[in-house]
DNA sequence: CTTCTTGATGTCAGCTTCTGTCATGGCAGT
DNA sequence: ACTGCCATGACAGAAGCTGACATCAAGAAG
């Protein structure tokens, strides 16, 4: 017989599967540290050694998001323009997306997101801080100032825009296609396209 | 003689000078809300009844902000397109503040809001907000999606852009000039302009 | 003038998040 | 067997934030 460990394995797993488990259970702000820790079968300092603060432990995967982009832009064709590399680096880190993670928890936790601008919060502190690292990488590849920055948050804006109408979309089509056809958008936005004549949306009565 | 009005006038003001007074002096993080209520001559109570939290007193003209923004873009020439009408929306925004707001906080805000992520978070999804208000300024004026959000996305990252060159540059120059800047940037980097040769920054030893 | 209502503030108890500090006890290397 | 390591626990406490109720001057209503 196996000798019990002292320990159970991969606390880090645990707690974060049981936050997300007791968030669709009871909610977010209905869920203290305490309860996450207990249902992990561990304390509540545990936890926070684990993740700096409660928001944290639903955002484990956002380093290995911006590494997958840095990494791609850092391999993009020598002379590839700016915009160019971000877009196929979100655009295929929107791919992998797609590919590693269960769709049930993406939606779970953009609704979490959505819901709770707490969390919110958080979410675009990260995605501004993938702004910067994507900046970081244009800089190294010669790119200057302001375009680096431009093109880096406008990746990012791309990504952001592209990500919400997957999720919500109807029809179950790529992430991947929607961060393409909001790049294309985009740069028809930038160059100055005509207004297309829309049904405008009624006015809210202040 | 007067009466004694049975408070003093401008609760929320007081609180808010109170509160950069502190954050000055000690730091943000070793400021308690009761030292700024106290300072205020009311209580720890009293000053979450006029700010959702402590972070929000350092937000109380972001509301200006918007409004100032959105109002423009309601004004704007009829068949102006999307980009045109949000750059001079942000850029006569600029304008404004630099006009209205003593340099002195605007520095001493800006250093609070580098500094301390918390603040930073905040501060995001204070622009993020912004953006969905521009966002629907567009649409109400025909603008259709996902147009409307990448215009108003990539407003935001250009007055970002543009403030931060702003307030960390040597030379005081003007806040719009540097939002017009970064608007024409944009353009160039979104026309898939070729990378301009400059000296690639060393690569960070990981 | 008296009474009533209102509204900004105070008081207090309590919860949750997050931190510092020290204790515990298997496990690995020697 | 000894020893140091290190993931975890235990505990106390600060700070942020909320709900409930009390206070009391300033008008408004009568």
């Amino acid at each position: 017989m196996e000798a019990m460990a002292r320990w159970q394995p991969d606390a880090r797993g645990r707690l974060e599967k049981a936050a997300m488990e007791l968030f669709e259970e009871r909610g977010y702000e209905r869920t203290t540290v305490e309860e996450i820790a207990t249902r992990a079968g561990l304390t509540e300092r545990t936890f926070f050694r684990y993740f700096a603060d409660k928001r944290e432990v639903l955002f484990s995967g956002s380093k290995d998001l911006e590494k997958s982009i840095v990494d791609r832009i850092g391999r993009a064709p020598p002379r590839a323009n700016p915009i160019e590399a971000v877009a196929a680096a979100f655009e295929a880190a929107g791919a992998a997306l797609q590919d590693r993670r269960d769709l049930h928890f993406v939606r779970a936790r953009y609704v979490l997101v959505t819901k709770h601008s707490e969390i919110l919060e958080r979410e675009l502190i990260k995605l501004a801080s993938l702004a910067a690292a994507v900046t970081r990488a244009l800089r190294a590849r010669g790119v200057s100032e302001p375009a680096a920055s431009l093109a880096a948050e406008t990746g990012v804006a791309v990504f952001k825009i592209g990500f919400e109408r997957w999720i919500t979309g109807k029809k179950p089509q790529d992430l991947a296609a929607h961060i393409r056809a909001a790049v294309n958008a985009l740069k028809a936005v930038a160059a100055g396209e005509k207004t297309p004549r829309v049904t405008p949306k009624r006015k809210r009565t202040a």
